[in-house]
DNA sequence: AATCGTGATCTGTGATCTCAATTTGCGGTA
DNA sequence: TACCGCAAATTGAGATCACAGATCACGATT
């Protein structure tokens, strides 16, 4: 009847805090184990404290953050053996999608691909480890997008989500970062390839290794990059229990 | 310093709403399209809207819940792709689960397997499709829990929540279960056996064939429970913005 | 009789306030 | 100097209120 306009987008507040948060794990910005309190967020954005606290409850769901006993929030600190199960999920996961992605992947899309590759090899020969990152992640996810499971990529992205105060802090401490990032373009060339070949299995394999590559990257970053959070209270707090949810 | 006397374990009533949609969910008795108003709820349960708020909108963050352009809530409905995706993540992410349980299962866990499996065979035998149901989730979980992977187990719990409201719902669709239920029996068997003779690729193959089958068993009812789903509105809102998140 | 406008009601979002519990810092005591 | 104790400040949880948009029903108009 009508044409069609478009879609109005209701971007709640809530919405844009948390994607604000997000974005900041995601570049490294908050650092594992600091502590995020709600109203001082709410000042700095801007807003009353309730659309904060929903925004930090729902990363806290996405494990992005936790909540300690005493009720705190802080960005959460993993653990060697956290960091090496995340990895181990990682290779699963992203391997089920690149498999999946070989076999929907148009040529415009390896193009793309191979685009962004030199953009990252051009990061790494002009030692620029932010624009190397953001290179790295639009590669993986570009291809996980052709893979078309949407729910396969929340769950890849909220795997993201979490290692990202770690993998944008890494490159840091590493006194010569050069020859490990230059080794991941190599995996993703190797990548390109199978899409190329269209071998699924091949491009399951190619990502479960420049995900090891990378974990051995920055594996033992983990506990150097944790040892600057603040020691994280004991005692835990007796929540109010006031009302007391009764029927079903 | 002082001694250890345990956690108190504080339960913010958000939780509780958390946790009491949550079974709903797994036992079906939410429906797929039906739909959750907060202050419904929040009446229902005796507390405000608040907690209630809070608890819908975690659920929506795991895809359990879908907030329509309305803003309305209800139980994410899904459509047979959706459904085969689900079941692909779950063969790869379970598999992998099942891999690493392997090789840390204790004879105890794999006696309770055993234990568990009957219980299961007898509900099926005895024409009892809910105590099918939890023994067949309990099988599932033991097992996971042994790969001592707590980020794979959450990200589990959340494709089995989604996948609740049809799993629970679908035998009664079906004239005769029977046959189908007790070929589930028999691949948990065949899971017990690869973790007694330890073979981690052979339990993953065991787990995926288990979940394929299940998969064969409910996809058609998907559509079939859907139906019962109302339209769902179609106009977008405007939302608010009274507000402005301003600087960082 | 079908359609459109108008009002009441419902729904989620956000702001504000209160409360309980933790945390912090200062002062006094041993 | 080290330790203990109490009070002020801070924190998250929950309740209540205000508001904008959506939904629905009723009635007037064509």
């Amino acid at each position: 009847m009508t044409a069609d306009l478009g879609q109005i987008e209701s971007v709640t507040i809530q919405l844009q805090v948390y994607n604000r948060l997000r974005e900041a794990l995601f570049t490294g910005k908050l650092l594992p184990g600091e502590s995020l309190t709600i109203r001082n967020l709410a000042a700095m954005l801007g807003t009353s404290p309730m659309p904060v606290r929903e925004a930090l409850q729902r990363l806290v769901a996405e494990h992005a953050l936790t909540q300690l006993p005493n009720r705190t929030f802080c960005v959460t600190p993993f653990t060697a053996a956290m960091f090496r199960e995340l990895m181990r999920v990682r290779m699963a996961v992203e391997g089920l999608a690149a498999n999946q992605a070989v076999r929907r992947i148009t040529p415009e899309t390896i193009a793309r691909l191979r685009e962004i590759n030199l953009e990252m090899k051009a990061g790494v020969e002009e030692g620029v480890p932010t624009a190397v990152m953001t290179a790295n992640r639009a590669f993986h996810f570009t291809l996980y997008e052709s893979a078309e499971m949407p729910q396969l990529l929340d769950i890849i992205n909220g795997l993201w989500l979490r290692a990202g105060p770690y993998l944008m802090n890494a490159h840091r401490k590493l006194d010569n970062p050069t020859p490990f990032l230059r080794a991941g373009t190599l995996f993703h060339e190797r990548i390109i390839a199978a899409c190329e070949r269209g071998t699924p299995t091949a491009a399951a394999r190619a990502i479960a290794g420049d995900i090891w590559h990378s974990a051995r990257y920055f594996r033992r970053n983990v506990d150097v990059i944790n040892e600057a959070t603040p020691p994280a209270a004991a005692t835990p707090r007796r929540g109010r229990r006031r009302a007391e949810p009764s029927e079903s």
